[in-house]
DNA sequence: ATGCCTAAAGATAATCATTATCTTTTGAGA
DNA sequence: TCTCAAAAGATAATGATTATCTTTAGGCAT
C-alpha cells in the first residue's frame, strides 16, 4: 500500500501538513464527509485551517487520483479515499453513504454487457445506486 | 397515457401557461435539460418568464411526481420527464446523458439480490450508472 | 545548514446556481 | 362576473464553491 506522502511526490506536488491532514480526515471520517465535516474535524489539530485551503487542496486530490467526489441527493459535494471500483448505498432515511464492493455483482453485469451491447455506446465503467434503508 | 393537464388537477395544482410550458419543454428537450436550457426554450413561447418561476414550477412537479431530477457530473440540476424505472448512460466526454431501459438487466439484478442479501441494508431499488462514450 | 524560488496556504471577495420574499396577477370555483 | 387563494414576476438573499491576491513554507541547489 503507497502511502499518500509517496503518491503526492510521484505527482510532482508538496507534501504540506495541511494535504495529509485533509487527506488523512477522509480516510478517518469515512463517510463519505462533506468539506463542513471535513473543516470541523481538521479544526482539532489545526485551528488556523482555511475553507478555501480544504477546497483547494481536496480538488488537488481529486484531480490527482487521490479522492474521488462523491455526488448526494443534496446538492453538497462529498469525498472518497476508497479509489477501487466499487457501488454505493445510499440511505433514504438519513443521508448516509456506504461502499460496497461485490466481484460477483462485476462479474454477472460484465458478462450482462459483453452479450448484450447497447448500440451506439461503448461502456466503460457500470456503478449501482443502490437505494433503500439501513435497517441497523 | 394521462395528460399533464389531468395530473396537476389530479393533484390539486393549478393549469398555468408556465406550468404546461416548463413541462412540455422538458419533454421537447429530452437530453435532460438544464434550467438554462429550460429557460432558453421557454423564452421563445413566453419572453417574460421568470427564472425563479421556472425553478418553482420544476420543484412542484419534481414534488408531485411530473417530473424527476437527474444529477450530472457538474453540479448543476438537471431535469427529467421519464418517471418509469430506467437507467442512465453518462458520456465522457460530453455532458450527454441518456435514459436506458432494460427489464431483462432489472430481472437479472432484482434476482441477484434476492439470493444475495446485502446485510444491515433493506434494498428499494438499484440503478445502473453506465458511463462510456456514444459512437454515433 | 542556508538561501532561494516557486508552489501552496491564508484571507477575503466574487461567482453562480438556487431559494426566499414580497407584490402583482390569474386560474377556477361560487 | 366576482372572489380569493394560489401562482407568477421581480428582486434580494443564501450558501456552496471558486478566484484573487498576499504571505508563508516545501524542497532543491549551493
Amino acid at each position: 500500500m503507497i502511502s499518500v506522502q509517496e503518491k503526492l511526490k510521484e505527482k510532482g506536488l508538496k507534501v504540506t501538513p495541511q494535504r495529509m491532514a485533509i487527506y488523512n480526515a477522509v480516510v478517518k471520517l469515512n463517510n463519505h464527509p462533506t468539506v463542513e465535516n471535513i473543516v470541523d474535524s481538521i479544526k482539532i489539530e489545526y485551528p488556523s485551517v482555511s475553507v478555501g485551503t480544504v477546497y483547494k487542496v481536496l480538488n488537488v486530490l481529486v484531480e490527482n487520483g487521490l479522492l474521488r467526489k462523491v455526488k448526494s441527493e443534496k446538492d453538497i459535494m462529498r469525498y472518497d479515499a476508497m479509489m477501487e471500483h466499487h457501488h454505493h448505498l445510499y440511505c433514504n432515511a438519513t443521508d448516509r453513504i456506504e461502499d460496497y464492493e461485490d466481484m460477483q455483482l462485476d462479474t454477472l453485469v460484465k458478462d450482462y454487457f459483453n452479450r448484450k451491447k447497447i448500440k451506439g455506446f461503448k461502456i466503460q465503467e457500470v456503478k449501482l445506486q443502490i437505494t433503500g434503508n439501513f435497517t441497523t
